[in-house]
DNA sequence: TAGATTGTTAATCGATTAACAATC
DNA sequence: TAGATTGTTAATCGATTAACAATC
């Protein structure tokens, strides 16, 4: 039974459950359950069968679920059937590493703007991209219509960038500098922040 | 009333809570309140002192929290008030921007092994620390005790080095290969895949 | 004092799990 | 068919919030 709001803690865990089909798909597996599924992920099956439900059936009573046809689904519901354009702010050494990574183009996404305020940084060539001067960024992200935008900047600035994205029609944040920022309604920011997962673990080291 | 168990989601939370408290304290602020430290964070102020009463009491009636207290609190119990040393694995892209970033130290964290397998980087210095041999990584993460690990290898060979850092004596894996490793009890295991954020954004794009 | 804010309790809310009929 | 596994319901479990006495 398709339902109208699915909980966001569900809709978290589904880019989990498709890394994982899509790793299966490329080993080659054609069906797969709901048990092995959860067995790989340390998630309960009755969990995964409960958050599928939320948007359809997709498996088969007695057999379980056809890998490339789950896969398919999820890539759908996500919209990540589809590539969608990224503008990075941000080119030292994170905004490089990301600039350069292979894994976002095969997953639904792909790196097609960078701008950095350093001169000496503009007009360098990362992944393929030309680093662009910050200061156009709102008039080149409105343009391209991008609504995606990953911040790699020192925390001092990353409120300043995130207002401009947001003014230039950004709609989702992925922000790596280690400060929260605050956004209008309507538009998503999540965090990475390394050192917040170190110090997670650390509670539970002697 | 400090007890005994604490749940994980609330651990996992107090990074947050200091990373904002290290920032007031950078900006001069010496009180705060629930209140104030949720809006910034987008929490209620209810389950901010809720979180903190599982570890003693840290405010003051009428007046709120000492900001340099609390945070050195949060640095106690996060066991952040010392500094970890961190087995860095793949000297890659993204092993050369953890290498150069300058977030960790004073978060309670450095880098002190970085290893590779490409006879190419063996050698080479990034931030200060010789690559070495991933050939070495049991011998000198064993002798050396570090007890934590951050994977910036390909995904292909990240459960691999993972078993390695495990029998090496590593208990907390930070990994950023986008796949599911498998530990045995007792060591945690951390994901960091900036894809699985952007999926989860664009479900809400339409 | 009056006003503010904590720490804690109880109520509410939501998520996870167990169980099983349906059925492949 | 017999065995396996789904999708779903109901029960359980746990987390969040509201409210307020205590008190600075």
């Amino acid at each position: 039974m398709p339902s109208a709001t699915v909980p966001d803690i569900v809709v978290g865990r589904l880019p989990i459950y498709l890394r994982a089909l899509s790793l299966m798909a490329a080993e080659g597996r054609e069906i797969t359950s709901s048990q092995e599924l959860g067995e790989r992920l340390g998630i309960s099956s009755a969990q995964i069968r409960k958050d599928l439900s939320h948007f359809g059936e997709f498996g088969k009573q007695g057999t379980g679920y056809n890998v490339a046809y789950l896969r398919e689904q999820l890539r759908r519901i996500l919209k990540v059937d589809r590539e969608w354009e990224v503008a990075l702010i941000g080119a030292g050494a994170l905004g490089h590493a990301l600039a350069h990574y292979g894994g976002f183009r095969n997953r639904g996404f792909h790196i097609s703007l960078i701008f950095d305020s350093d001169p000496a940084k503009v007009g360098q060539v990362l992944g393929g991209i030309e680093v662009l001067d910050a200061a156009k960024m709102e008039e080149v992200i409105r343009r391209r219509r991008v609504r995606i935008a990953m911040i790699a900047v020192p925390a001092e600035a990353a409120q300043e960038v995130a207002d401009r994205c947001v003014k230039a029609g950004v709609q989702a944040i992925l922000n790596y500098a280690p400060i929260n920022i605050a956004v209008p309604e309507g538009v998503r920011v999540e965090y990475i922040d390394p050192v917040i997962h170190l110090q997670h673990m650390t509670y539970y080291l002697d």
